[in-house]
Formats: structure tokens, C-alpha cells, sequence
DNA sequence: GAAACCTTGACACACCCGTGCTAAGGTTGC
DNA sequence: GCAACCTTAGCACGGGTGTGTCAAGGTTTC
């Protein structure tokens, strides 16, 4: 077995080996197994562990945070989505020009309030 | 007053008047205020409060996902460490040549685990 | 100036996240 | 072949998130 078992991984790089389980389950860092199924830690997987813990130390950030980055950097289609909400472009000029959108949707609420209180 | 109050704005968008406060806190979407302090909701709010919903039902996303996307967008060096450790270079060949990483690791760790016995 | 709405602040609650610990059983290494 | 370690699965629990509701007081509108 060439390489660190889980509890020697985490007394060298800070984590307990409960949590290198949970950053295995939320898809962070995934250890290769022996044949028996035990992890096994190498070079490449502390320096990374160490690393992530500074990540998460310096910025301030959660576990869920850097899930997500990485989901975001996975699905192309999501970081797209989410890059066009927060660019908040003042919105194509389409209907834009109709002044009379307030009435419209003053309108629409106004119907909306009315059929809720009747139900 | 030019614009939708909270309540109508809740009504036209699917939000309830009391997520729209919450989306302010959380930095999500602030709305301009009438002289007394009330919020004001115009078309462009209207707008973003839609396409906002869409994003979290269509991508199974939550507030703070997308909040923390916006941090991203907004604190490039956070971009760039987080980006550096998702990247997952092979790490720098520095160090790297030698041969007796394990047995290094492997001697601290051994060390760390007494010196946690003795205590 | 009164009715209807808004403001902030608080309590509340269900659910998830990070974390520890325990139990029952399989692996490794001497 | 046994001690020491690992595996998964589970309970527990404090803190954050998303949401509702209520209270006390200020604004808008007509």
C-alpha cells in the first residue's frame, strides 16, 4: 500500500479523517483505494488537502463554496445562466419603450391581489 | 412614487414580500427607496426578479450559490484561488524529485500521533 | 386625518452543513 | 492469527438558510 492511510493524511494536513470522508462525498477530493478498499493518500492528494484548507482559511469560505465553484466550472450551461443574471444588462431594448408598462403591471397585480382574496 | 410597492412587486414576480427583503440582505437585488424609506420597484427589478426565479428552479441552485457567484464575480483574487485549486495542476516539480516523500510524510505524521498520545 | 400600506426587528421552525462519536464488520502487517 | 487500523452507516448537535408571522411605529393617498 504505497502511500498514507486515511488517519496519517489527516494528522499531517490538519483535517480529521471524518472530514477527508465528507470532502470525498461531496465530490472534492477523491483518494485512490487499496485493493481491501482502504484509502490511500499520496503526494498529490496532501498538497491539495493542505492547500484547500488555506483556501477555505483565507477567504473565508464554506465547503459549499468551493462545491459550487467547481459545479460552476463543470456545467459550462450553469456558469452561463448565472454570468447572464448577474451581468444585470439593463435589459434588451425591446418592449422597453412602451411607457405605460407601470399601468400594465399595477394592472396585472391588482388583478392578482384581488383573485387571491377571493379565494 | 414611480413604481411597484413590495407587496405588488411580490404579487407580479412569485416572491413573497418578505424573500424580497431577504434577496436585499443578502446582496442579491436592492431596490431604490421613496423619500420616506419605502422600497421602489421599477421594470429592470421586475425583470431580474423573474429571470432570478428561473435560474434557481431551472438549475437547482440556492440563494447563497448564487451569492457567492456574485463574490466571485466581484473579488477577482478570490476567482483566482479558487480557480487555482479546482485547476489541480499536477503541482510545481520543486520538491518533487525526491524520492522519499512517504517515508518524510510518514515520519511526521508519526511524530504528530505521539506527541497526541503523550498529551 | 384615517385607512391601508410600508419599515425594521424579533421569535419560530424545518432543513442542510460541518463535525464528532459509536457500532458492526472487513483489511493489513508483523 | 491477532492487534491495529480501515470501511460504511447511523445518531447527535450547533449554526446557517429560507420562510412565515407578529409588534410597534412611520408613510402614502385620498
Amino acid at each position: 500500500m504505497q502511500g498514507l492511510t486515511i488517519q496519517e493524511a489527516a494528522a499531517t494536513t490538519g483535517w480529521s479523517a471524518r472530514m477527508l470522508r465528507y470532502l470525498e462525498r461531496v465530490g472534492l477530493l477523491e483518494a485512490n483505494r487499496s485493493p481491501g478498499g482502504y484509502r490511500v493518500y499520496g503526494a498529490a492528494e496532501l498538497q491539495r488537502l493542505r492547500t484547500l484548507r488555506e483556501l477555505l482559511g483565507q477567504h473565508e469560505l464554506g465547503l459549499s463554496d468551493v462545491a459550487f465553484a467547481k459545479r460552476l466550472r463543470d456545467t459550462p450551461e450553469l456558469a452561463d445562466a448565472v454570468a447572464a443574471w448577474l451581468d444585470a444588462r439593463p435589459h434588451r431594448p425591446q418592449t422597453v419603450a412602451s411607457p405605460d408598462w407601470l399601468r400594465f403591471e399595477q394592472d396585472k397585480c391588482r388583478r392578482l391581489l384581488a383573485d387571491a382574496a377571493a379565494a
